[in-house]
DNA sequence: AATTTATGTAAGTAAGTACTTACTATTTTA
DNA sequence: TAAAATAGTAAGTACTTACTTACATAAATT
């Protein structure tokens, strides 16, 4: 099996135990034994556990969030937010299970200068509603209903992708009513 | 010291690590250090860590959430959420670094029996809608938007009560709208 | 003052864990 | 088919960690 073929392997396998049981509550001889080689395998192709989780949650870490900020900047009018919330929050259902492992760990990625994970989504939701002309007040109220959908559709059961929608669709037309007020 | 005012002082100190490091990222000799005994002293008032998370989050895992049911049951009312919400959101906002753990620690406490808070909140939401006539449709309308406060609270930095209040409010306005339509 | 009760000290045990080294075997590629 | 890359085996190292034992000391209770 080639190089990068095996590290992919491993990263699933990592990802799928970390998710389950958390960093420290995994070792690297599970991992291992869940991607089919030995460690020694394991570790001619990631020099530290700590390496296989940040590389494990690298591509959430930048692309779900980055993503949010050109969409914003290319469109315009009120269909806006429902696109973007629609297009991320899609994005999020889909990476759930990563997004809370970054959520769980989030005093170890602090550690290692990659924490608030929270405190930058609201940023760039701060920055969407202020684009969109919402004052201080409207900011607030929106800012925690829209935190509170992407909240829940990380921890509710219900996955289903047109409740979601459906949900989202509501809400937009609640921000924009409450905005244009 | 007394024994009680000791196990206190051993709980005190090893939640406060548990919220922010984990359970698993937290030692034994840390929580001693930080509540100023020995290991050995801690040893002798719990027989295990696991016994100190479990007696730590104990008050937390019943009373935070069965209040609500009792309450539902002797209101009635439209104003009744706003009342079961506002009272159940301040014990949570007041707690919320232990329920974040709880959530954080999610897999290891289903091992031990004691798992699926949310699906737990879930449900007592979701009696809580029925009783007030809510149907299929709204109840999954409002089931969303309440987890989310819910969630809002717990994981956004703003506690402001007054804010978190007025945030009630006008979600409680629109589910009763909803229902009422 | 004598007895209990709670704590500290010092040392240790047994198990786990991230990571390494040296050597051999297999698979892939040229 | 020979060279190069990838993987397995076996053993081990160095460190951490939950938890224990034995003994001495201090504080509280009677």
């Amino acid at each position: 099996m080639k190089k990068e073929e095996r590290r992919e392997q491993i990263l699933e396998a990592a990802m799928k135990l970390f998710v389950e049981k958390g960093y420290k509550g995994t070792t690297t001889l599970q991992i291992a034994k869940e991607a089919e080689i030995t460690e020694v395998t394991l570790f001619r192709h990631f020099s530290s556990k700590q390496e296989i989780l940040l590389e494990g949650i690298e591509p959430i870490l930048f692309s779900t969030l980055e993503g949010a900020i050109n969409i914003s900047k290319e469109s315009s009018g009120s269909e806006m937010i429902e696109s973007i919330l629609s297009d991320r929050i899609t994005l999020i259902s889909k990476n759930y299970q990563v997004i809370k492992l970054i959520l769980m760990e989030d005093s170890l990625l602090t550690e290692l200068g990659r924490g608030n994970f929270i405190n930058r989504i609201l940023e760039i939701l701060k920055n969407l509603l202020t684009e969109m002309g919402a004052s201080e007040e409207d900011n607030k109220f929106a800012l925690r209903l829209l935190m509170g959908t992407i909240l829940s559709v990380l921890y509710m059961p219900d996955k289903n992708e047109e409740d979601i929608k459906d949900y989202i669709g509501k809400i937009t037309n609640i921000i924009v009513q409450e905005i244009n007020k």
